[in-house]
RNA sequence: GGCGGCAUAGCCAAGUAGCAAGGCGGCGGUCUGCAAAACCGCUAUUCGCCGGUGCAAAUCCGGCUGCCGCCUCCA
């Protein structure tokens, strides 16, 4: 069976079919970058990588579109506030947001349009909504009339009739319904503005990922993705403003991504109540990150929480410590378990039960001691988009503290060990040709020190050592009274 | 108030009709001078509550309870 999708605009799982042959397009709904990135948009991005990975796994040819909303009555209300431009807010705001999606080894999208850099698109779309009679121009500003797109609240669910109560006209407004949004407004001094038919102004909330996910993608196409909270008004009044204008069918199949909690309340740039990604992988790495999310199935609620972040993190090491074992790991043609793999990822990419394959494939692994355990594991996770991660050994810590060790051992008045670590010396740099190859032989040398002194009891010795080689990222693990082994530790 | 979602072990989390994946933690063990390491084993006769359908239900239907969200800016 084939990828199936739940669709936000039917509630259920559907076999996923693309328009044109193997080509999807996709369209992200990004930022408003009027605040920097935090963890919920992070959980959106990521959701959309995973995705666009499996898609691409599969063999389909993807163009991904993520927009950044970079006008709208938020940031010009920052401009005013921290009296700086609002292309100086919105470009700092972005940078952040993708150094975070860089940092989490998210796939950059084909393209990231900006609302101010398609106003022409905006504004021929304003004005074809215009001449069919689908929106009005009212002193300055454009109104979509709600009432006149009968499809209205397909998406989220709700009837006009039922919405009518809620809705307000703010002072400033000059709408016929309180259903009606606003497609264009017009530009009151000191707020940006390009012209316009109906003179100074800008666009609406919602307008431009019309304009610019058709513009890239064609009036139908495959995914619109997003979080929960868009499908209502954002994602209902794009299906309203692009197929009253073209006619089509606007999006195929809608995905939304579910809520990052915090204390038990959903995050949110307006009330304040956030945590910053910026300041979360300032503790964690970002596959923590990724492991952490991915565990729990996109379209579930996650509460944001140290504990469950440092389970992920020990989940993590493990996964990482089982890798490591192997010096040479390589890769693999045709993983095991690939059926249960794709099938879970088929369904509505469920990564809680792929990531539950992971983990039987390395419980396995040490059972079976089979590399190729471990190549498959190496292949599902960057299947997943984990980044490959491989412990750099630290060199110059090494020697530092086989320094320290002998000048230890010449105070202690051990000369007999002393030697031996000097033949060593001899021995590593008889047959090297680079210094960093030199590692292992430094390790070994220290390790073969320490296991003297442990033979003689000298306990506190060879506790510095180790204790010593774990401030480095070494861990030792004794393998009998001759011998010891060690593990690299990813930072 | 209207609409939608969720409720599975100590915690997290898959599973949507046929013996309850997995992770973290905990306990026991192997190894060890010791171990914070590593591995092995154990850890839900039961899926919020009540009733129904059915050979069979966590899974379908009805009711109840609790939590969350949307209806206003939001990933």
């Amino acid at each position: 069976m084939g990828l199936r999708l739940f669709n936000t605009l039917s509630s259920r799982l559907e076999d996923f079919t693309p328009l044109n042959d193997n080509k999807v397009g996709i369209y992200t709904c990004g930022m408003t970058v009027q605040g920097p990135p935090h963890i919920g948009h992070i959980r959106a991005a990521l959701n959309r990588d995973v995705l666009v990975r499996w898609l691409r796994y599969l063999g389909y040819e993807v163009i991904s579109v993520e927009n950044f909303t970079d006008v709208d009555d938020k940031i010009i209300q920052k401009q005013k506030e921290y009296k700086l431009d609002w292309r100086i807010i919105a470009q700092g705001n972005i940078e952040k947001y993708l150094w975070a999606c860089d940092q989490l080894n998210i796939e950059r999208a084909t393209v990231y349009p900006r609302a101010s850099q398609h106003i022409e698109e905006i504004i021929d779309l304003v004005q074809s909504l215009v001449d069919k009679g689908y929106a009005y121009e009212s002193e300055g500003d454009v109104y979509y009339r709600v009432r006149n797109f009968p499809r209205y609240g397909r998406l989220s669910k709700k009837s006009i009739d039922e919405l009518v109560s809620g809705a307000r006209i703010e002072p400033t407004e000059h709408k016929k319904d309180p259903l009606d949004f606003a497609v264009w407004k017009s530009a009151k001094s000191g707020e940006p503005y390009w012209l316009s038919p109906w003179g100074k102004g800008r666009p609406g909330w919602h307008i431009e990922c019309s304009a610019m996910s058709m513009h890239y993608l064609g009036e139908t196409f495959d995914i619109h993705t997003g979080g929960e909270d868009l499908i209502f008004p954002h994602h209902e009044n794009e299906i309203a403003q692009s197929e009253a204008a073209t006619g089509k069918q606007f999006v195929r199949y809608w995905l939304h991504t579910g809520w990052v909690t915090l204390g038990g309340e959903k995050m949110a740039k307006s009330t304040g109540h956030f945590l910053l990604i910026e300041d979360l992988l300032k503790e964690y790495r970002p596959n923590v990150v990724r492991l952490y999310l991915l565990k729990t199935h996109y379209r579930n609620q996650i509460e944001f929480s140290r504990e469950r972040l440092n389970e992920a993190r020990s989940a993590y090491l493990r996964i990482q410590t089982y890798l490591h074992s192997f010096k040479e790991l390589g890769d693999i043609e045709k993983p095991l378990m690939l059926e249960e793999f794709t099938q879970a990822m088929n369904d509505d990419l469920n990564t809680s039960r792929a990531l539950g394959i992971i983990y039987e494939l390395i419980k396995k692994g040490y059972e079976e001691n089979d590399i190729d355990i471990a190549r498959s594991v190496k292949y599902y996770l960057r299947t997943l988009g984990f980044k490959d991660e491989i412990p750099e050994p630290p060199f110059e810590s090494v020697m530092i503290i086989i320094k320290e060790v002998m000048e230890r051992l010449k105070t202690e008045g051990r000369t007999e060990i002393l030697d031996k670590v000097k033949d060593g010396f001899l021995r590593i740099f008889e047959d090297v040709n680079q210094m960093k190859d030199v590692f292992p032989g430094v390790v070994g040398l220290i390790l073969d020190v320490r296991n003297m002194l442990r033979k003689e009891k000298e306990y506190s010795f060879a506790d510095y050592i180790r204790s010593r080689l774990a401030d480095a990222g070494i861990q030792i693990q004794d393998i009998n009274i001759n011998s010891s082994t060690y593990r690299l530790e990813v930072r």
